[in-house]
DNA sequence: CTAGGGTTAG
């Protein structure tokens, strides 16, 4: 077939009253048909749309399946304002057209809400019902705006039109379901129905993954084997799940599973190496994550930003500003979150407002809360109380609880006026209005008001406190740490005497303080006072009980000398545990490796629960 | 007569 319509799109008017015959029109349908497919750009598809109006009859079965392609095709070519006009200018719109539409908004970032409207509209319509291919559509749109109430609507109506037994439909509720983290829901659907493909599985095991549920994330992934070859996706979930548990031993697994199980494809995929990198660094191991990083032919923004990240968060700053350095390719804002946790990391205050300025003045990236909220942490908490409190007010977003807690720490640790601590922790409780999600920094911050009250000998504002705390139902998340002992993870909160080696334990703890006090370190932390600021009838321990350190003492006598320990905190670290951890792995000539571990759950409000940003 | 499902870091 020749391409001269193409470079001639007005030389063979056909005018519509010169009525063809059937045969005649199906021959020029077919025409079209095939010059359709020959399509390579929008201006190609206009002049071939052109010549459609011109030429055929509108209303004709035929005319009507072009125009369907040419929708299609507008789609595909991402024109889907051009899609709306054609879309428009069409009577009877059937299935197909309505589908395409549909699938159109919600592959288009910003029409994602457009999809569902467009799928009232097709049922207010009644033109054509929708069909098995509609819904797949409709509800990856929900999906990807949180939709969890339009979701819902449309899986009555997929139950209603009598498609709960198909796989892609199922698949895209449990797709659905687990990005708005209702767990149960995802689960009912994937255990109800008929019949389940690769998709289903994976979908269901990312849905674990995604609200933390890790050990059964990775025991469905065991399920699933006796069904289905895991692919790219499948293992993409199953690192993430590893690094969620900080087991580098189930990493490592996982890595050898991926070289031995997988097909070349899947294991040389960028993507898949990116998880890598995540999933050592979080595992603690940096050394395996900086090889597979240099071991990458291909390099994509996610592996720089993986690698900086987890110098960053390793507190290796210098070789975090190296990395970027040696980046090849444009950093975006993720880059500067990691480089500013960096300079956070080591307190390197001069150089985070350095990397502030590069990024709105070089790069033009307009700073998010979280930029704002790490220059603000550390700002603030090398005692610049007055010129953070500047950049809260001056910020064009709202602050959240997170960077008010920020300042509330660092008031507490300087020193600053009860009253400045009153008003601010008055902030951090007023964004609990109206948000339902939980979050660490409301409770967090009636303990550091708490704290400021005791420093002040204000007793009866401290019980005041502790008070309203019971009141408002609002308990203290107890900071828990875990080490990782022969592929079995050991957890001890603050004061724990649950260990079944307790003992030893308290015993090695000792030993600690007996050879840092040697060294003529007196912990401080030991005499701290002990403060009952919590409201559970637990105790507030001193700092010598914290958890890490009964991790870090376990680890001592767990591992032979010298031997890296690796130790997860559910919350943040802070420096004060820096500071302690340092000396120790200085006197006992021992690596040791304090990972935080963050759960971030989005919510469609724009809020989320995390214990803090990094 | 056409088509369809599942990933991006803090």
């Amino acid at each position: 077939m020749s391409n001269s319509l193409l470079l001639h799109p007005l030389s063979p008017p056909v005018p519509p009253a010169s009525s063809p015959s059937a045969s005649v029109s199906g021959n020029h349908h077919q025409r079209i048909l095939s010059l359709l497919k020959t399509c390579s750009d929008m201006s190609q598809l206009k002049q071939l749309h052109a010549f459609t109006l011109r030429t055929t009859y509108p209303d004709e079965p035929a005319t009507l399946f072009l125009y369907g392609r040419i929708l299609q095709l507008t789609s595909s070519f991402s024109d889907v304002n051009y899609a709306f006009r054609v879309f428009d200018s069409i009577q009877n719109r059937s299935s197909f057209m309505w589908n395409t539409l549909i699938r159109a908004c919600a592959h288009d970032v910003s029409r994602k809400e457009e999809a569902f409207m467009l799928y009232l509209k097709m049922l207010e319509r009644g033109e054509s019902s929708p069909d098995k291919h509609t819904f797949p559509f409709v509800l990856k749109a929900c999906a990807y705006i949180f939709g969890l109430s339009e979701g819902k609507q449309v899986h009555c109506q997929v139950v209603k039109h009598g498609f709960g037994g198909d796989v892609y439909v199922n698949n895209g509720l449990i797709h659905l379901y687990g990005s708005c983290g209702c767990l149960d829901l995802a689960r009912k659907v994937f255990d109800e129905m008929p019949e389940r493909s690769l998709v289903s599985w994976n979908s269901m095991i990312d849905a674990l993954v995604r609200v933390g549920e890790y050990d059964s994330a990775l025991q469905l992934f065991r399920k699933m084997q006796e069904s289905f070859e895991p692919d790219g996706y499948t293992m993409q979930s199953v690192l993430s799940a590893c690094a969620g548990l900080g087991s580098l031993s189930l990493g490592t697994w996982a890595h050898a599973f991926l070289l031995r199980n997988c097909d070349v494809d899947v294991a040389m995929n960028v993507l898949i190496k990116n998880s890598l990198i995540e999933m050592y660094c979080k595992c603690g191991s940096l050394r395996m994550a900086e090889q597979v990083f240099q071991g990458m032919q291909k390099r994509d923004l996610a592996s720089w930003n993986a690698m900086i990240l987890g110098f960053a968060t390793h507190g290796r700053g210098e070789e975090a500003m190296d990395c970027f350095d040696r980046m090849v390719i444009k950093p975006n804002s993720v880059t500067f979150v990691a480089l500013l946790i960096a300079c956070n990391h080591r307190g390197m205050v001069n150089k985070g407002r350095q990397y502030f300025d590069m990024m709105v003045r070089d790069y033009g990236i307009e700073p998010a809360l979280e930029h704002y909220g790490c220059i603000i942490d550390f700002v603030a908490g090398a005692g610049y109380i007055s010129e953070a409190i500047h950049m809260v007010m001056s910020m064009p977003m709202k602050p959240d609880a997170v960077i008010w807690r920020s300042l509330l720490d660092a008031c507490c640790k300087k020193g600053a006026s009860v009253e400045l601590s009153e008003e601010i922790a008055r902030r951090i409780i007023e964004t609990r209005e109206g948000n339902q999600s939980f979050n660490s920094s409301y409770s967090g911050a009636y303990v550091l008001l708490s704290r400021v009250y005791a420093s002040a000998s204000q007793w009866n504002d401290v019980g005041i406190v502790r008070k309203l705390m019971t009141e408002h139902g609002i308990r203290k998340q107890p900071g828990c740490s875990s080490i990782e002992i022969n592929g079995v993870s050991h957890e001890f909160f603050a004061g724990d005497t649950s260990h079944p080696q307790t003992k030893q334990i308290y015993q090695q703890l000792e030993v600690i303080d007996d050879r840092l006090r040697s060294i003529g370190y007196l912990p401080d932390c030991s005499q701290a006072p002990l403060v009952d600021a919590t409201n559970d009838g637990s105790k507030e321990y001193s700092l010598k009980l914290h958890s890490e350190r009964l991790a870090i003492a376990f680890g001592l006598i767990s591992l032979p000398p010298q031997t890296p320990i690796r130790i997860f905190k559910n919350l943040r670290v802070c420096s004060d545990c820096h500071e302690v951890t340092k000396l120790i792995s200085k006197v006992f000539n021992t690596e040791i490796i304090v990972r935080d571990r963050v759960r971030f759950h989005h919510f469609k409000d724009g809020s989320c629960s995390c214990s803090d940003y990094w």
